[in-house]
RNA sequence: GGCCCCAUCGUCUAAUGGUUAGGACAGCGGCUUUUCAAGCCGUCAACAGGGGUUCGACUCCCCUUGGGGCUGCCA
């Protein structure tokens, strides 16, 4: 039997990142066992589902380079499907209408919880068929049955059917509920591993119990770890950025889906590719605890793969219209991609306060001499790399040291006291343009205030 | 409260009964140096606690503690 997995995310927000993760390592699992990955949208929930969250979770899917195979499915197009199921459960006397109010329910759990009893409904409408109205549960037995299953993550999880009560599975025949809708799929799609988030090992039990109501094979299961925040809880809007979308404006897919996968599992290597991926990939062996969201790793992993970006691939990517040499300057200082913006200078001309071409006690006469020399030196030179060591070196040893003369240089050129060697940032703006700051520099320190 | 999951440096982790407990990120210091960045070198820093098992426990078992998840007519 061939593997096949899937990520089930509901259209009532944007991709999180948790289920991205989610998303890789079923994607990598598939890729291993050479099976295949789909997508399910899990749309049950009319109310709150949206066409445009849906688009979102395919565009973030695909920016992060893990497209589904073959067709998308959806829940809200199942709703046949669950209702035969449900009249089937229903005609067995395996599922039946519960009447009972949300004030009674939630009157019936107080009561347990001061009776430190677990928190379950026990149905007395089980037996009783006579009015069919009110919600759909499934008759638990209350026996001692112990619900086993092998979580390939985690290994035997075990737990008591009793304590579950009569849980609800549709809340009428034309709308089924989370537990079951996800039954009815997994089986109907045929899926051979439930990789999921472990917020969801609690609703394991029921949904084993579904299956075998149903009589319907039972998959293999793995529960992932959770993405912590800092504060070690369960990475959520409060926290910031939690969709995969958040990050599109400063990370790269690559290092995104690259510390995704670290995170919750040990490769050979810290910076390695999706196929790297798949050669070292082994479901039981990813992790079994939460792990922080760490950002500043993130950042880490962005900036290596920026710095391996070609020229056009950086422009590509941020529509800067740079010369080649500028975009090697920037992608080696760049952690995240917008921050490319305060390197404006490399291809406009910056602004900046006077007072800054000032090297540590230099005058401003000192300091302007220094600068007309360099431009006696530029203006007729061959633009060349070589040559402009040579010829500010030799200034240098004039001035009785480097900074002097490339202090205000930089200054010159960048505006900032922060940036590449003024060398090479005159040799990525030109000749031309290298001229004309250092004349408006010179300008600069002849105006009076 | 009940059920379940988890537990090594600040963070991500290695170690599968015998190691000076290793690496990476972050931090700090240094080298280089015209300032950043990068690079190189160095440094700080952890087995939650208590019982067992064993010649020997980070590794196995139990308890405690701590953290997290679930506890919906959401998914």
């Amino acid at each position: 039997m061939s593997v096949k997995v899937r990520i089930a995310p509901s259209p009532t927000g944007f991709l999180h990142v948790g289920t991205g993760q989610s998303a890789l390592y079923n994607w990598l699992f598939a890729r291993k066992n050479g099976g295949t990955f789909q997508l399910r949208i899990e749309d049950t929930d009319r109310e709150r589902s949206t066409k445009e969250y849906e688009q979102s979770i395919f565009d973030a899917l695909a920016w992060l380079g893990l497209t589904p195979d073959g067709e998308i499915s959806r829940q809200s197009e199942h709703a046949g499907q669950y209702r035969s199921a449900l009249e089937e459960l229903l005609a067995e006397g395996k599922a039946f209408y519960c009447r009972h109010t949300q004030e009674e329910l939630e009157a019936e759990r107080k009561n347990q919880e001061s009776k430190k009893e677990p928190p379950r409904h026990l149905c007395d409408h089980k037996n009783s068929r006579e009015e069919e109205s009110g919600i759909i549960r499934l008759a638990v037995k209350e026996d001692d049955r112990i619900i086993k299953f092998d979580d390939i993550i985690r290994g035997p999880i075990e737990f008591q059917a009793s304590l579950l009560g009569d849980f609800s599975i549709a809340k009428s025949l034309d709308e089924a509920l989370y537990n079951f809708a996800v039954v009815m799929d997994d089986a109907d799609m045929r899926i051979t591993h439930v990789i999921r988030g472990e917020d969801h090992i609690s609703n394991t039990p029921k949904q084993i119990l579904i299956y075998e109501a149903l009589g319907l094979p039972i998959p293999h299961f793995a529960h992932l770890p959770l993405i912590l925040a800092s504060d070690r809880s369960k990475l959520s809007k409060r926290h910031g950025a939690v969709a995969v979308v958040d990050y599109k404006k400063d990370y790269l897919p690559e290092a995104l889906s690259n510390f995704l996968g670290s995170i919750g599992y040990t490769f050979s290597k810290e910076i390695l590719t999706k196929e790297e991926m798949i050669s070292e990939f082994d479901l039981s062996k990813v992790h079994k605890s939460g792990a922080v969201f760490d950002v500043k790793k993130l950042n880490w992993i962005n900036a290596q793969y920026i710095r391996r970006l070609s020229a056009s691939e950086f422009k590509g990517l941020t529509g800067l219209k740079v010369s080649d040499e500028a975009v090697l300057l920037i992608t080696e200082r760049l952690e995240k991609l917008s921050d490319a913006s305060e390197f404006s200078y490399l291809w406009s001309e910056p602004e900046y306060p006077k007072e800054l071409l000032l090297w540590k006690t230099s005058s401003s006469e000192e300091v302007k001499q220094s600068l007309e020399k360099s431009l006696k030196f530029l203006e007729p030179l061959e633009w060349g790399r070589e040559a402009m060591v040579a010829g500010l070196g030799h200034l240098s040893n004039e001035a009785g040291g480097k900074g002097p003369v490339f202090w205000p240089l930089r200054v010159a050129l960048s505006g900032k006291d922060k940036s590449p060697d003024p060398i090479d940032i005159a040799l990525a703006i030109g000749k031309e343009e290298t001229i004309k700051r250092v004349q408006k520099a010179v300008n600069q320190l002849d105006e009076q205030d």
